[in-house]
RNA sequence: GGUCGGAUGGCCGAGUGGCUAGGCAGAGCUCUGCAAAAGCUCCUACAGCGGUUCGAAUCCGCUUCCGACCUCCA
């Protein structure tokens, strides 16, 4: 290909031409969701952003597996509960098992991707179910020097590694700084007097005895540290060096960080080769997060049940509305701004129906058909620009409705190109589904009946008729629109 | 406090040295029995101040403001 796939590598601060390890096949790891609360507007950036580079990706013929974890182990908390494990104590909040609270969680977060039309990982491995591979590299750590235990807790030993590797280099910390401690404003953690040093981290905590998440280590009953599962699991389903690692920027440090260190520690050589992180949804400016509580859910999203929001939005026009920043900006939640998406998208999908069911209209075309199929690959290589591709895909939508009012031409060869482009980067790449496609045959039927009925009535100059016919469909959802061909409709 | 990033038209959001981003909103027109839809046209912005350059939204410097990470977070 002449544009190849050039993906934005963290790592190195530079866009870089992707080139796998072992083509045609592609390992890529993203870090999942904890499953301790709905899934929110913040979630369906990256999992929307991660699916439509499986779907480039393989439509530009390689072969991915996609591991997308479930944390369902949870973290530390930092508040008045320090210590404690969130799924715990949600668990405990509830009465219910903790496994209850993680199997609810799990399911609405995969409903809300469903609905998202986020096609499923390959591998979803749950951070419980590989406590073995956890607690494996968690002693390998120990035995390579590079992690201590102290009280039934394991901490990676940062001071350690740093002599030979550079723990920062992802997240562009300096070693000495951490050590030093982030400043005054940095929160007392529990444990923290425990560590020989600021600037480690938990490999495996000592579980107290109200802590209901518990496993059995040769260190006492405990349970695994913040950022162990994700080593343990992209090891043992992409190897010791994959492809590509995908994230929230917010996930940069400590985070992935620490992954590397994990990684590297342990097995003795760089994880990941291109590190893809997006950036934050926004909400008057600032990071929509659970810690700030300024979330909105997507079940909240999908019903307009939540005071920010002046309406509901299907999942399409919040897959839209992201799709069209790029993904490594943030991208500011507002009413105004999705309202605006849901009417584009509404004329977007209609005009690339108009355009499947366009049909020939002359020898040669009056536009540079190959030229504009070339742009949709253009954006796409560039770090997956989809702002662009779907700025591209609008000028299509509007030569499609210029031929279709007989204003431009195309001939046959040139359609079938740009219908097969555009219906790909639209279904297959974007991945936008019509949510507005219902009735089936049936319907169809109806409609037609009710078209030629209405005709008749205009043929007899009975507007009051034809009227009456189109108003009532309007009041149903049903909008009637008359065309040069004859009167077509969409629901509305 | 440290590190990093951002400031684009009413709103969202691309763009990195000259050439229209795109969408939504708004105005006009065409089409239509009337509408709707669609099309066409218009609205042409780049935080401020300096500098580099034939030419800067785009490069450099300073200023102001905002944000992210440093603590679980997508």
């Amino acid at each position: 290909m002449d544009h190849p796939l050039h993906l934005y590598n963290t790592l190195s601060r530079k866009k870089e031409t992707f080139v796998p390890i072992a083509a045609p096949h592609v390992g890529l790891y993203v870090c999942g969701p904890t499953v301790y609360g709905d899934p929110h507007l913040g979630h369906a950036r990256p999992y929307i952003t991660f699916d439509v580079l499986v779907r480039y990706l393989e439509h530009l013929g390689y072969k991915v597996r996609y591991v997308r974890n479930i944390t369902d182990v949870g973290h530390l908390e930092n508040d008045a509960d320090a210590g404690d494990d969130k799924i715990a104590k949600k668990a405990r909040l509830e009465q219910i098992e903790p496994m209850e609270v993680v199997q609810r969680y799990t399911v609405s977060f995969h409903e809300a991707m469903e609905l998202l039309n986020n096609r499923p990982p390959s591998i979803e491995p749950r951070a419980s179910g590989h406590i073995i591979e956890q607690l494996a590299m968690i002693e390998q750590l120990i035995a390579n020097g590079f992690a201590y235990a102290v009280n039934g807790s394991v901490y990676f030993d940062v001071t350690a590694y740093a002599k030979d590797h550079d723990y920062g280099k992802l997240s562009g910390r300096v070693v000495e700084d951490l050590i030093a401690g982030a400043g005054n404003e940095r929160r007392s953690l529990e444990g923290q007097d425990e560590k020989r040093n600021p600037a480690d981290f938990a490999l495996w905590k000592n579980a107290q005895p109200e802590h209901i998440m518990r496993w059995p280590s040769p260190w006492g009953d405990g349970f695994p540290g913040w950022h162990i599962e994700c080593s343990a699991m992209s090891k043992k389903y992409l190897g010791e060096t994959f492809d590509i690692h995908g994230g929230g920027m917010d996930l940069l440090f400590p985070h992935h960080e620490s992954e590397i260190a994990q990684s590297q520690g342990s097995c003795g050589h760089h994880p990941v080769n291109y590190w893809v992180h997006n950036n934050m949804i926004t909400i008057n400016g600032q990071k929509m997060g659970k810690s700030l509580g300024n979330f909105i859910t997507l079940s909240e999203m999908f019903s307009g049940n939540h005071p920010k929001l002046t309406q509901a939005f299907s999942p399409m026009t919040v897959r839209f509305f992201i799709l069209q920043a790029q993904y490594r900006s943030t991208l500011d939640f507002g009413n105004e701004a999705l309202q605006g998406v849901e009417k584009g998208l509404k004329r977007f999908l209609e005009g690339i129906k108009t355009l499947e069911k366009l049909k020939a209209n002359a020898d040669s075309s009056s536009f540079e058909v190959d030229g504009l199929i070339a742009s949709y690959y253009e954006a796409l290589n560039d770090d997956l620009n989809t702002p662009i591709l779907i700025a591209q895909l609008y000028e299509t939508v509007r030569l499609a409705n210029l031929i279709a009012a007989g204003q431009a031409d195309i001939d046959a060869a040139s359609l079938e190109k740009l219908q097969k482009a555009a219906s790909l980067m639209v279904y297959d790449i974007l991945g936008l589904r019509d949510e507005q496609a219902a009735g089936g045959n049936q319907l169809d039927g109806v409609m037609a009946l009710l078209l030629e009925l209405r005709q008749k009535a205009k043929t007899n100059k009975d507007f009051a008729t034809s009227d009456l016919i189109r108003d009532q469909l309007t009041a149903l959802g049903i909008q009637v629109k008359d065309g040069k061909e004859g009167a077509s409709w969409t629901v509305l």
